[in-house]
DNA sequence: TCAAACTAGATGCATTTGCATGTATCAGTG
DNA sequence: CACTGATACATGCAAATGCATCTAGTTTGA
């Protein structure tokens, strides 16, 4: 298969690993300081977020649970402080009475998009000096690529 | 300059970020649940294993504090608790009085290796199936050159 | 059909985190 | 050299987090 020992090949994924975890720290980092999150953690916005994004606008506590990196227990607590702030609502699930399903409110949306217009002009601030078009495009490719695999197995 | 809208190039590097960001999320998770970090939190082994890769095996807090994402407090109380377990060292940093450099003892080295093996070991068994060698290469490469794009800024 | 096993989410409690602030040291200026 | 402001780290305290566990609803299989 490989030409090289498998040192090597284990090397290299550890270091690819490494550099992908520090980018992210360094972004992130600047990211979360900028003024955009001062009125809402960024693990709250990424809440939001995610529910914006989602075709149906409602989606179930676990499959939020599967795009941040948070327990169970500490995402519950984390959709408490959203639903006491009259940002997103909880129903449970027709199908499913065990389920919870999240929703934005009106609220909940126009926050989104307000702190979301600033966090998408600082990402780019930050992203697009460091990389042309095509390199992001590949990093997208990648990363996607990458969390694919992990996704399923 | 570019011959596309602006707001596709901001488009571009925001969902560039999102994929980086989720697949850092979706790698992490399966990393910290291994059996690796029974014995120590994710968090604390970095700042370990920051310290192995140190060629002078002596760093400033706040020079650990830029590579992890941890508030300067956070970071000081994270260093206690490694420093209660004996597996690090606080000293007086020579050339500055309110500085202090971390080093490993023995005992600190000894578990950053015996975790660090597993940790390459499950590193590899996510990243090495996902992608092929020039791709972890090129995913190196573009993740360090945003690393050190946003460093400066 | 019904009990056992499983899953989704909530909650008690101890630990960890961050903000604001405190203390000590350093660097620059008159 | 004294003084002002900045830097490095520590600490009090409130809030967030995770583990273990609980409750309730669902699936499985004898």
């Amino acid at each position: 298969m490989s030409s090289q020992p498998a040192s090597s090949a284990v090397r290299l994924a550890a270091e690819t690993w490494e550099s992908l975890f520090r980018s992210q720290v360094a972004v992130m980092r600047k990211l979360q300081s900028g003024p955009a999150f001062k009125e809402l953690p960024v693990k709250e916005y990424d809440v939001l977020f995610t529910l914006s994004r989602c075709p149906s606008g409602q989606l179930r506590l676990n499959e939020i649970n599967d795009k941040v990196l948070l327990s169970q227990s500490s995402l519950s607590r984390l959709v408490d402080r959203l639903e006491k702030r009259g940002l997103v609502e909880r129903t449970t699930a027709p199908d499913d009475g065990r389920g919870v399903l999240l929703s934005l409110t009106e609220a909940g949306s126009e926050l989104q998009k307000t702190i979301g217009r600033e966090h998408v002009r600082d990402i780019a601030h930050l992203v697009a000096p460091a990389l042309t078009a095509d390199e992001q495009r590949e990093l997208l490719r990648l990363t996607e690529k990458l969390r694919a695999s992990v996704a399923e197995h």
